[in-house]
DNA sequence: GGGCCCGCAGGG
DNA sequence: CCCTGCGGGCCC
């Protein structure tokens, strides 16, 4: 599986896109099926003779080949391996155009998931989950998603299928032949929703044990002592200038590898793949990355225990389960910065480069977070900081950068126990061949790790541990805090105990309404919403995230700007048509209708004594959770915060400082400023404009 | 969105 | 004690 990782196609110009150089005639490989030509040199697997080369399968195709499932009859799902055949047959039929081809290619697809003939859900989760499969497949390879992005005209594909499709220089919709905007195409982002329905959808079809999606917690720290912030100024204009709060978790600040529940007596679960924060203070307390703006934590004469990729080096290049990282330094930081784009002299393995030199050497396990703040990535989170598990430095060396100065360069490879966040794989990853780095060429300080390294893949035991006792500690561990241990602990039974669908429903989640989603719609900064909130939302007026003076995240009314209302991207355009995803309506209906029926079960069984209300699909729990955590809410609390504002505001003071930079803690407006607490409603049963409904004859 | 400013923690 | 640093609020 690892050639999935890494063997690209060359793009519409024929440049390899794994190597970025154009092969020439003897060094093109065209597949036979897609007629996709692949650059031979930068494939993992070659074709051995003459007659292999002529009836080559890209990896890709040969992926689908290799899984062929018979072709079904009319009314049974269809099976992969017959819809290919059938796909196939319709573009090679040169009498058809190519929007012809397009409308009978969504004939296909539409023949059992139309929204009129659902399947009648029968017992057990593997008949639901075999319809949440159909519905979740890409319509390039026919496989459960990979990656999935979704267009704003509601479809989904595997990054690598849409990447390739791109690549070939189209700028329309597989399905509908609507334009994707040239934003995504540079860019897609991930649906992270999408990725965790999925991952769930495997697990139940492995008939593994249906742990759901794990609890990706969104962590506040409400509960923040106030003693944590060390100066009156910090208190007063959020956490920019504070000290960092407490750290939950016992680990040393040099503890290498992932953060287990022994060492968090807070909620005994410890640091999941996954993990979200709003900010690098909050990262910095659960252990997971503990300098304030340095990307690299590390000592030199220690190795380094994790990094960020936050976009402050140009240089960086990720690709998710591998990436190229820059050291720091190289830049002029007098007149006070603290950190600066531009490059103004040459890095040197030197303090945290160094120590990021070690770890290669020894082979020590890197956690590696990534932020919102890298904005020419696929796998950055639309928003927050997210920790993406254990990475391992391979190599490293030194090149000159893009800015014409020495870089310290790294070449980190993942090697995690958990999948990572953007793939539909249910497990973690497995030693995998390094990539071909291209700047290798023209490095110089090519460092390599000698010996065996001490984080690795135990064949026998199928997972990545301690091959050789970690680096002492030299800092002293953090306390626990065992009552809250306690107390966490029985909560974190309760979630576990929550029904898997109930889970799964939970994460198709409207932003605005925190509801379950109604028609939802896909914006092409990947982020989910109801139709009816997002379209309710620009009615007259926008919400746009704000911060309060206490650093707290709320969303406030702002008239005539139609921006995302989770990341304030522009989605103008995107709102004059908006599209339904279908195939996340469909899974969310499934979804609701075996809830619905296991109520209706439960009902029966306990005689009718606990009555449900009729229509509600969503447990009482999350219903209750959406109600505390509604937009009224949080408008109604910035109102009573700014009225609190008001009253406790004073002077704030300033330590010291070369400048006098603005002091005080900017106002709120008066607080009622074009906010509606009146929350946009829902219309549960509107009408869609679905393509592929509407291209049905 | 970019520039300015600066508290803070950790390395050396 | 000085230097470094892929933050984050505020202002324009």
């Amino acid at each position: 599986m690892a050639q999935q990782v890494y063997d690209l196609p060359c793009d519409g110009e024929g440049i390899c896109m794994a190597c970025k150089n154009k092969p020439t005639a003897e060094e093109s490989l065209t597949c036979k099926t897609c007629v996709t030509p692949w650059h031979v040199t930068c494939l993992s697997v070659r074709p051995n003779s003459l007659t292999d080369t002529l009836q080559w399968d890209c990896p890709d195709c040969s992926l689908l080949s290799a899984n062929p499932v018979p072709v079904s009859d009319a009314g049974e799902s269809w099976s992969s391996g017959g819809l290919i055949a059938a796909i196939c047959a319709i573009e090679s039929d040169s009498s058809l155009t190519d929007r012809e081809k397009a409308k009978r290619r969504q004939q296909l697809l539409c023949k059992d998931t139309g929204p009129s003939d659902h399947k009648e859900v029968t017992n057990g989760d593997n008949n639901l989950f075999s319809i949440l499969d159909g519905l979740l497949n890409c319509s390039f390879c026919m496989q459960l998603l990979e990656r999935p992005v979704s267009t704003p005209c509601g479809h989904n594909f595997c990054l690598k299928c849409f990447t390739k499709w791109i690549g070939r220089g189209k700028r329309n919709c597989a399905n509908c032949r609507k334009q994707i905007p040239p934003k995504m195409a540079r860019l897609p982002l991930i649906n992270s929703t999408l990725v965790t329905v999925i991952r769930m959808v495997k697990m139940a079809k492995a008939n593994a044990v249906v742990e759901p999606s794990r609890d990706y917690p969104v962590i506040r720290n409400e509960d923040r002592p106030d003693k944590a912030f060390s100066t009156e100024r910090s208190v007063k204009s959020g956490n920019a200038n504070a000290a960092s709060g407490k750290i939950f978790v016992t680990t040393p600040m040099d503890h290498f590898g992932p953060i287990l529940a022994e060492n968090d007596p807070k909620r005994n679960q410890g640091v999941l793949v996954g993990e979200t924060w709003a900010s690098r203070l909050e990262c910095r307390q659960w252990g997971v990355h503990n300098p304030h703006i340095s990307g690299i934590a590390g000592q030199s004469k220690h190795g380094a225990q994790s990094v960020t990729l936050s976009g402050g080096y140009e240089d960086d290049e990720d690709h998710g389960e591998w990436f190229l990282y820059t050291g720091s330094g190289g830049r002029d930081l007098s007149g006070n910065k603290r950190t600066n784009k531009e490059h103004s002299f040459d890095q040197q393995f030197e303090n945290s480069n160094e120590a990021l030199r070690l770890s290669c050497r020894m082979g020590y396990p890197v956690r590696v977070v990534r932020s919102h703040k890298e904005k020419r990535s696929s796998y950055a989170p639309k928003d927050r900081l997210r920790y993406d598990g254990i990475y391992r430095v391979e190599k490293c060396w030194r090149k000159t950068g893009i800015k014409g100065f020495k870089v310290c360069r790294y070449l980190f490879v993942r090697c995690d126990n958990d999948p990572a966040p953007w793939t539909s794989d249910v497990h973690g990853d497995r030693p995998r061949p390094l990539p071909v780095i291209e700047e290798l060429n023209v490095a110089i300080d090519i460092t390599e790790r000698k010996g065996s390294p001490s984080w690795d893949y135990d064949e026998e035991k199928g997972c990545w541990m301690w091959k050789k006792p970690p680096p002492c500690s030299r800092k002293r561990a953090n306390n626990g805090h065992s009552e809250e241990g306690k107390r966490t602990k029985k909560v974190r039974r309760q979630a576990q105990n929550k029904s898997v669908k109930e889970k799964l429903l939970k994460e198709c989640s409207c932003y605005i309404c925190k509801k379950v989603m109604t028609s939802p719609l896909t914006t092409p900064c990947a982020h989910n919403f109801c139709k009816s909130c997002l379209e309710g939302a620009f009615d007259g007026q926008s919400f746009v995230r704000q911060r309060t003076c206490e650093g707290r995240r709320t969303l406030r009314a702002q008239k005539n700007i139609m921006k995302c209302p989770s990341c304030s991207n522009d989605i103008a355009e995107f709102l004059q048509n908006p599209q339904v995803n279908r195939e996340l309506m469909e899974v969310i209906e499934s979804l609701q209708r075996e809830i619905a029926k296991e109520n209706m079960e439960s009902k029966e069984e306990n005689d009718g004594i606990h009555e449900k209300p009729k229509g509600v699909y969503v447990s009482n729990e999350i219903a209750e959770e959406a109600k505390e955590n509604n937009l009224k809410g949080q408008i109604e609390s910035e109102i009573q915060l700014t009225e609190k504002m008001k009253k406790t505001s004073g002077k704030c003071t300033q330590k010291r400082g070369k400048k006098k930079g603005s002091s005080s803690c900017k106002q709120l407006d008066d607080g009622k400023n074009g906010v509606d607490p009146s929350e946009p409603e829902k219309v549960a049963g509107e009408e869609l404009q679905d393509p592929i409904a509407e291209s049905k004859v």
